[in-house]
DNA sequence: ACCCGTCAACTGGTTGGACCAGTTGACTCA
DNA sequence: TGAGTCAACTGGTCCAACCAGTTGACGGGT
């Protein structure tokens, strides 16, 4: 049991999630007029300035829209926010409205994995392809421990998805990453199937080093639907039940 | 020719362009502490909530970390920042340490638009597949403007997005237009064979209206990939020319 | 000579208040 | 009835002060 360093929010940070969540959830609808900065600045009981910081990160991800003189607007995020706000997501601690998360974020990284070994094999140069061998090595190194073998595995897709030279799939990993839902830090035990296939790995590398595009496409893919497909499957199983939202499937046998 | 609207940049809007510029660029190394938030505001010439409003907002893009006590120190974006970058990168002018920035979105367009019209064919509601069937309509109804069609097309491919019913796709494609890079505002003139293939969309519709996956996965791939890899051959072309940026892609024949 | 506590001089965090600069809508006058 | 006016909002900017952490140099102890 390793102790988590208590994370200091400050009182931007939180007038930032309190406004976010309230957002997200729905409980202003689109083009609605959030509170004046001065009201929202009597409601928490703190300076004008920090609402501003926290309208401004709210800006940020395309969640408001500010205008001098006009009041502030929310915006419809499932039309103008961008992915950071998977990322943002992570410290939503009430129920989202989006269920499915969870198994959307696999998908992606399914997508854009298998993509970025393609990518990868086929024009990566010949030091990154050395580097994904040895990130490979260090994975199969730790091969019992599970949490090691996860953090050698994200290791390893990221060497993977920085050789196929495709900033925009770097960024959307990063994304994917550091919200960490569901891929890395709450590995469900479904995945532990995808962990476990060291030759699947190995030959993901054989195949970018000896340049066979269509194989390590096809290898990638079948590798990351093993947790999908999982999740995606185990979505099917407890569909509209309403509570049943992306961070509650560690409780899967 | 029509007028843009002029844009009215706020003090701190101009502070976090300067600052995002010079940190994308590389003008701060990793890890780098940024000079602090008085010196910043003397440099600037504006007051210490300008520059604060700006870091809190390059915090947020991933570009920062700040400390209470400690300096403000610069992150590595490639390993930190999300896809929203792409997003504010529009914005950049000084050249980008990233040539292939248009030929990535592109790709991760295909890849991801491929994938969502297979999900699209699998399990979208009936209703989404109507309104995918008149966005077809209404692309189709516009076939000489090609502005027009362009911005059609881009509302289908919403549409289908939507009907795949996976939010991270959404959001990363909201990311992906929104910094309208290549695949909107700025259609190269190869785009058009994608544009005009009316065709395509179509079959693309009715396979999704059908159900068939792997067909509409098929058909949307080919789709994409007349611009996608007519991108890619541009900058294979132009390879290692420095200034060619992901900017002037227009001026190709 | 070396180690370690102390403390001043940073850093960012927060507050209050004042004023500028746009937007909005009601209200007035032609 | 219509257009112009203006007061009452909205967000944008600034100043000045103080709180709260971090850092590193300095000096006294061992």
């Amino acid at each position: 049991m390793t102790f988590e360093p208590i994370s200091r929010q400050s009182v931007s940070d939180q007038v930032f999630g309190r406004l976010r969540d309230a957002i997200v959830s729905g409980r202003y609808a689109a083009d609605e007029a959030l509170p004046s900065e001065r009201e929202l600045s009597a409601t928490f009981e703190v300076n004008r300035h920090a609402v501003r910081e926290a309208l401004r990160r709210l800006q940020q991800l395309g969640l408001v829209r500010v205008s001098q003189g006009g009041a502030t607007r929310v915006l419809d995020w499932r039309a103008t926010a961008g992915l950071d706000l998977a990322m943002a997501l992570v410290g939503a601690e009430d129920v989202l409205p989006v269920a499915t998360l969870g198994r959307d974020v696999l998908e992606m990284r399914a997508c854009i994995g298998a993509d970025a070994a393609r990518l990868c094999a086929e024009r990566a140069a010949p030091g990154a392809r050395a580097a994904i061998a040895e990130a490979v090595d260090r994975y199969a190194a730790v091969v019992p421990d599970l949490a090691r073998m996860a953090e050698a595995d994200l290791a390893l897709w990221r060497r993977i998805i920085e050789g196929s030279g495709n900033i925009a799939y770097l960024l959307a990993f990063n994304s994917l990453t550091a919200g960490a839902i569901a891929v890395g830090h709450m590995p469900a035990p479904r995945r532990t199937a995808e962990l476990l296939d060291v030759g699947a790995h190995r030959r993901l590398s054989d195949q970018i080093a000896w340049g066979d595009a269509a194989g390590a496409q096809r290898t990638a893919r079948a590798l990351l639907a093993l947790t999908a497909t999982g999740e995606a499957a185990a979505h099917d199983r407890a569909a509209t039940q309403g509570e049943a939202g992306a961070h509650d499937e560690s409780a899967a046998p």
